[in-house]
DNA sequence: TCTTTAAAGTGATGTAAATCACATGGGGTA
DNA sequence: TACCCCATGTGATTTACATCACTTTAAAGA
């Protein structure tokens, strides 16, 4: 079977088996349990996570101790604060396991070394930021355009397994909006 | 005196004159006028703009034909619609002169070529993609986390300037408020 | 220059969502 | 099993902002 990783990279570039395994050997597993954390606000990230099973949120705390959630990450998505892990600056995300997880990370000076030698993979990370900035434009399209409810409506729609599995609170959080008001939009 | 562009790249990567030489071989000049458009809805866009000189504004109109203001760009900014270049689909957003123009653009076909010829320059718009990405994460963060007053305070501090170059109903319209509530948020 | 249009402030009113408060029910754990 | 915590729903109240309406002032166009 595919190695999972090797799916996703495929999606952009290919790879032979000995690229494949080469690249591979730039990363590291690791098992989380649910509540346990992968980065704290104001450390320093150098690593950049690859979820193969389980599911993840990046947030932070606002003044008022109210949590706002960022993004969520399951399967085959990609994770970390990219602000810190790029610029090398505190970071001011938080990311927990709301599900034991199962992670493939790669740190910074192994992704250099990586693109150093291997040209494919500098372009794979450049269509993966090229995409993820696109994303990023997106939601900010909808946050302005859309209601609250069409914005619910839209997330159920785009990603209906994400309410199996994490807490409607979570939902209301990554919206923006409070518990309640989420609670009463339902049908 | 060195080409403001030139200053602009070598912000992040060096050049001899020959190269920035290639490099603005692979660029167009061209003015407009306040009130013309660079980009129109709908179209499928192939330049990437560079501003010399005056102000614009990226943005849509919702349902209920209200505008919101998604970037702003004045000199030395970059401004397209990223979406539409990067994946050469039709645009979702329309980009208007706001002053007089003065701009460099680059077509896709001549940004192909010159990342070809010159791995410099794609390194160059690589880091310029994951600037672009951080920025857009701080802009959803500060929505989520900061008041409509705290948010305007921002970027009244931010960029001093905007404010004496276009009306506050644009500067509501980029925060997402109603030009009376702004009005109403003064000192 | 005169005329018209756009910008900006301000009051009155309506509305969506936050907040506070409480009730219910399921899941995990001792 | 019994307990408690957590998630969720729902009512009552408050609040921030939108909307509508009108005025003043400045700027653009003919």
């Amino acid at each position: 079977m595919t190695h999972p990783l090797r799916k996703h990279i495929e999606e952009i570039i290919s790879l032979t088996d000995e690229e494949f395994d080469f690249v591979l050997s730039h990363f590291e597993h690791i098992k989380k349990r649910k509540h346990q954390y992968l980065i704290q606000e104001g450390e320093i990230v150098n690593k950049e996570y690859w979820v193969i099973q389980g599911c993840l949120k990046s947030y932070f705390i606002d003044d008022n101790g109210k949590e706002h959630i960022l993004q969520f990450g399951m399967e085959n998505w990609w994770i970390t604060d990219y602000e810190s892990f790029v610029k090398q600056v505190k970071s001011k995300t938080s990311i927990d396991c709301i599900e034991d997880c199962e992670l493939l990370y790669i740190t910074f000076e192994n992704r250099e070394k990586l693109t150093a030698k291997m040209h494919k993979m500098e372009r794979f990370w450049a269509k993966k930021s090229k995409i993820g900035r696109i994303a990023l434009q997106n939601r900010i399209l909808s946050l302005l355009k859309n209601s609250t409810k069409e914005q619910y409506e839209q997330l159920l729609e785009q990603y209906p397994k994400l309410f199996q599995r994490v807490p409607k609170k979570m939902i209301a959080s990554y919206l923006g909006v409070s518990r309640e008001t989420l609670s009463r939009l339902n049908p």
